[in-house]
DNA sequence: CGCATCTTTGAAACTTATCAATCAGAGTGG
DNA sequence: CCACTCTGATTGATAAGTTTCAAAGATGCG
């Protein structure tokens, strides 16, 4: 079954046997969504939670047409569990930024695998651990530092042997920025020979100095 | 035995067998702290997590002399509980606002006891949705509101009857903003009675209002 | 009652947002 | 192969919001 494949590459269920994979897959229902397109909204109830088995998805926040990012997730991952599992209204929109398939896990399938089995609870805890942590770090950029050295994290955050690409935009609205301050930092982390860029591809020429700056 | 009885209070401890209790309780180490003493540093290791007996604690974040709370927790609660799970250093300081008795439960006695009662393990999960939820909202707010509808938010959500107690610079470091700034907010608030002050006690004039703003 | 602490208020400075215009690059159709 | 258009990035000028610094005013505690 190809599902299943796709489910054990997440490595939260990895340890899954086949016969709880199978009860999952068979209440499980897949999706699929192009860029742009909305998969939930604070105002609906979260019966479940979503695996992403391809393409990248946004969590984010909007207020008054004011947009922040809370997370991006790239294949392979899951979201909205957390209130998957109170079961309350989700908190925030999740919007595919790319096509997209996903996998929709009803809560009451979800809620009796974890108490079958008290390794994926962990693994599950761990996973949320990790969220807030994330999160704990974002509240600190958004709060504690500057447009230049919010910039400076990103690129380092996101890079990989020195290089990532870059959109402007993206990075703007995950760092609570407009895309016209973010274009200007990075115009000044180019004059500080910090960075070079070319086309959206950015290069670390100076790790130091963005280390000094975050 | 006292330390059980508080342990009990603990809504995520109660449904603990007496043996479990005992369990933990014998693992654990009971300290007082004063107002303004610290219980840990981001550069300790995370090796158990903490109960908030008696007290008040805040957990923050500092960059550069400037300080962002992430979370204030009243008895009973616990905390230190997402780190001490992944065993890594703590993302953040925490620190007695008043004087506080704080139970310490290693690592090893919490693990084993999640391992056995997969009915802690799920209740354990529902908090740690709800940290999330506390955080992502935090970030909406940190991220999306202007001074004045923080402030406004604030105090229709610590406001209890329509009464509370602010203390302008707490408030100002769970905001994110300076207590100048929210002491204006607070002015403002009161010429557009939204508010009344008397001493630091607010009584809020008129909730539709305040929810506009927010 | 007096001292220390917290709050309020004012003026100036700073950072980031906003608005507008220009520029660069990718893809399209003639 | 070359305009042409569309989208995203850059730059500049200006505005708005918040912080900073300083001083004066309240408040509470010993």
């Amino acid at each position: 079954m190809q599902g299943r494949e796709a489910l054990k590459k997440i490595p939260l269920l990895s340890p899954l046997t086949d016969a709880q994979l199978s009860k999952i897959l068979s209440a499980s229902l897949e999706k699929l969504y192009n860029a742009g397109s909305v998969i939930f909204t604070p105002e609906d109830r979260a019966e479940g939670f979503y695996i992403l088995k391809e393409g990248k998805v946004k969590i984010f926040k909007t207020q008054r047409g004011k947009e922040q990012i809370i997370r991006i997730f790239s294949e392979p991952a899951f979201f909205g569990e957390a209130a998957s599992f109170t079961g309350c209204k989700f908190p925030a929109w999740a919007e595919a930024i790319e096509k997209s398939k996903i996998i929709f896990i009803p809560r009451k399938a979800f809620i009796s695998i974890l108490k079958e089995d008290p390794d994926i609870s962990l693994k599950f805890m761990s996973v949320m651990a990790n969220r807030l942590l994330y999160l704990t770090n974002l509240i600190e950029s958004l709060s504690l530092k500057s447009a230049l050295s919010k910039v400076a994290s990103y690129i380092l955050r996101n890079q990989k042997n020195g290089k990532l690409i870059f959109k402007t935009n993206l990075a703007a609205l995950e760092l609570g920025l407009t895309k016209e301050t973010v274009s200007r930092m990075l115009s000044k982390l180019k004059s500080l020979e910090a960075i070079e860029k070319e086309g959206n591809t950015i290069k670390v020429k100076n790790f130091q100095l963005l280390r000094e700056l975050e």
